[in-house]
DNA sequence: ACACATTCTGACACTTAGTGCAAACTTGCA
DNA sequence: TGCAAGTTTGCACTAAGTGTCAGAATGTGT
């Protein structure tokens, strides 16, 4: 709506952002389960206390914006036209979100590292994954006019999901050949004409 | 080796078994957050300490046998023959262990209902799934003589897991109009044929 | 039956995450 | 200016989980 945040609102984005900064150099210096609030608090001029008044918990500041996408996912797969067949739908909805996906690479990198080190981290990203997949499951089933609990959209949310999930581990393990997209687009592919072609 | 185990080994798994069934019972009286280790070690007549003896985390008393499965699955695919397609082993392979779930219906929905209901829980089994996943990519990447991080066999092993979760999930919500191995075997002709034919 | 190694159990002290509460302080707005 | 709402902090507290060590129970060999 307004351009120009509050004074009140552009010093919480800014401690938000000094707490994430501090959090994130000394999870890469000292581990994630040695840095203890107390010395990330510190590093970032607040009190401990403070600390959790902007996050629920310590794994929240690796994951924090990752929870926003989401949101692009449901918004983009709502947008779709209902011409499509559902996986049709999802997989524009998936490349968009993709796409958004390639312009972080750098600091995803840092982040990837923690959690794939960190198991309770990872734990934390699994719950996140795993509630996207609900989410994505009940946009669907109803599209689909289905019951939330049929297998048919669930089984499609979550083959959507492991598409991006493996396409996103790829793309981080190898040094990118392909775009984030392209690989996304190269499962959804495999997905779509079937799994028993596959080599 | 032995059949009859030692007194040593059959106390233990006695005194395990009797953690479990202490903490299982005041999970579903009190919930899992309010049932401290205190109460459960009183209840099964140890020490607080010894509780960690058994269990590294209080997630864990939930996930336990959950663990072993992952080995059934593993074994089930290095047995299949060379001349299966990487898919159709997978799909033999966890036919097998659906088959296994099918017969503890019971047991696991008394488990899973603390697992749905706890997101610390729920978390941790997820973590596990993530594991089988890394272990079913490896598996299969050997078979296809392929590098782990290649796309193909995380996509296959992604898939497999997202039809087995599925089907876990419908089988628990629905009153279980169809058998475990029935929907799983069901998920799986989906993969195989194409997503795009879904309605 | 005896001694010896191994494994199990318990007690104690300790670190850290996370919560509830209420008082102090800062900012937005009339 | 002054009041309401939002932000920051300190303090006290609960509970999970770890390290350490001493002592009890058990298995094994003689």
């Amino acid at each position: 709506m307004e351009e120009r945040l509050g004074l009140r609102e552009r010093k919480k984005a800014q401690t938000r952002r000094r707490i994430e900064d501090a959090a994130l150099e000394l999870f890469a210096r000292d581990g994630f389960d040695e840095a203890t609030v107390e010395a990330i608090a510190s590093a970032a001029d607040i009190s401990p206390r403070t600390f959790f008044y902007y996050f629920a918990a310590k794994e929240d500041v690796v994951l924090a914006d990752y929870a926003g996408r989401l949101d692009r996912i449901i918004q983009q797969l709502a947008m779709r036209p209902p011409t499509e067949t559902p996986w049709e739908a999802l997989r524009a909805s998936f490349l968009v979100v993709a796409a958004d996906y390639e312009t972080e690479r750098a600091g995803l990198i840092r982040r990837f590292r923690i959690i794939a080190g960190t198991p309770s981290v990872h734990a934390r990203s699994l719950q996140l994954q795993s509630g996207w997949e609900d989410t994505v499951t009940a946009t669907l089933a109803e599209r689909m006019n289905r019951e939330p609990q049929d297998l048919i959209p669930r089984l499609l949310a979550a083959s959507a999901l492991a598409a991006i999930r493996s396409s996103l581990q790829n793309w981080i393990a190898t040094e990118s050949k392909s775009s984030l997209p392209e690989l996304v687009n190269n499962c959804f592919t495999h997905l779509e004409s079937g799994l028993a072609r596959v080599s």
